[in-house]
DNA sequence: CGTGATAGAATTATCTATAATTTGCGATGG
DNA sequence: CCATCGCAAATTATAGATAATTCTATCACG
């Protein structure tokens, strides 16, 4: 997470937009200029327009040749086909993952839901989440399936933040359990079954909280 | 396919080199040095370097921060993940799309079908298949996805001219034809399953030619 | 008087040219 | 024979020049 040394100066600008990108400071559809970030930065604007490529290949910006570059604008419709190609990818890395999934990574994705239902705002919750995602399905070895899935889950995490900005309070993740649960008893099907459906459900159905109150017509999942 | 004018130079530089990637007449882990390509086309390294971004962010190129970018490699291992990863999407893609096929939108995918049986050499074959591909997946209208199965197609093309640089015969599309008669049917998720299947056996399987010769222990599907 | 078109100016993206680090390799000395 | 220093090549960053687009203001015409 720490800003390496090693990195290019092009790679630490993409970072910090596209932080910015996904907690919701630049907005859908704001024009990113290069002049103005590269003052910003200290740096010229070489490095910054490469940042903005690596926005664009992440699909959190898009450019038009000759017209500059605009956070990407992501509507209803846009967080439904992420889900859809999330609860696809993720099926397919955890069924190759599954007979590689050692008991101790089990037990550390099962601290991660723990981290999650603790969770005080919405970034401690997607860092946990995130965290629970990544361990079980890195063990599948197939890079660009999980860079893939990286880039699709930073998409999301732009929905949810534009979702829950201020009010937080952490779900139950009955889902993550249940997942883990036939994991352990090498069910690995019904695994991928429920984690199908549990990122499908990312903008799919109203939820209520723990206090009863009705949220915005979006499901806090991940 | 022309070269438009509107597109930039980068762009165009990432496309003549992404043809000679897939190609093979740029090797794997080959390194790609921006003197001698920006001297190449009479340009400054700068677009070239933009050019080898783009390059990356297909997964034809990696990158090492300081120390240049190379052809990716790419074995065995890596096309069955891309063959795995098209699978679950393009199933994915077909489903969404099933509802919006037209007639006519079928029988150009046989024409295209066709097309790729009379194809007399790897490039002809390969533009049919991927033209047959498109047409079904397209109307899903999610351009996120289509992206991604795009770039996806342009590493499976890869693999096929590494297989088959010179002698070419073209297959019989057995399952092509099944998957349009599965949709005319309106059966839908028994042309997913085909698509599915068929896709995956893309570097799984040997295959006979029509005049009996064994090939390469690798599978000619798209 | 209002609407539309056009020319010019300002802004912005793109490209070139040049300078500054950094890596890798080779030679030299211990 | 190994380690360290130094040179060469290549990548990364900067600054300046070029080209394209957008905005504005003026003028013609209805």
């Amino acid at each position: 997470m720490a800003k390496e040394k090693t990195d290019t100066l092009a790679i630490r600008i993409s970072r910090v937009l596209a932080e910015r990108i996904i907690s919701g400071a630049l907005e859908p559809g704001a024009r990113l200029r290069q002049d103005h970030v590269a003052a910003e930065f200290g740096a010229s604007h070489v490095p910054v327009r490469e940042a903005f490529q690596r926005l664009e290949a992440q699909g959190l910006a898009i450019s038009e040749p000759r017209r500059g570059v605009r956070v990407a604008a992501f509507d209803l419709r846009e967080v439904r086909e992420v889900a859809e190609m999330r609860a696809a990818l993720e099926a397919l890395a955890l069924r190759q993952a599954a007979p590689h999934l050692t008991r101790a990574i089990l037990d550390q994705a099962e601290d991660a839901t723990r981290a999650s239902e603790k969770a005080r705002d919405v970034g401690a919750w997607e860092e946990a989440n995130r965290r629970f995602h990544r361990l079980l399905l890195a063990p599948c070895a197939m890079p660009r399936l999980l860079a893939a899935i990286d880039d699709l889950h930073a998409a999301s995490a732009r929905f949810l933040f534009s979702a829950w900005r201020a009010e937080w309070e952490a779900p139950t993740e009955h889902d993550h359990r249940a997942i883990l649960a036939a994991l352990r008893e090498g069910q690995t099907e019904a695994a991928v079954t429920i984690l199908a459906r549990h990122v499908q459900r990312i903008g799919r159905r109203p939820v209520t909280s723990a206090t009863g109150t009705t949220r915005e017509a979006f499901a806090i999942v991940g």
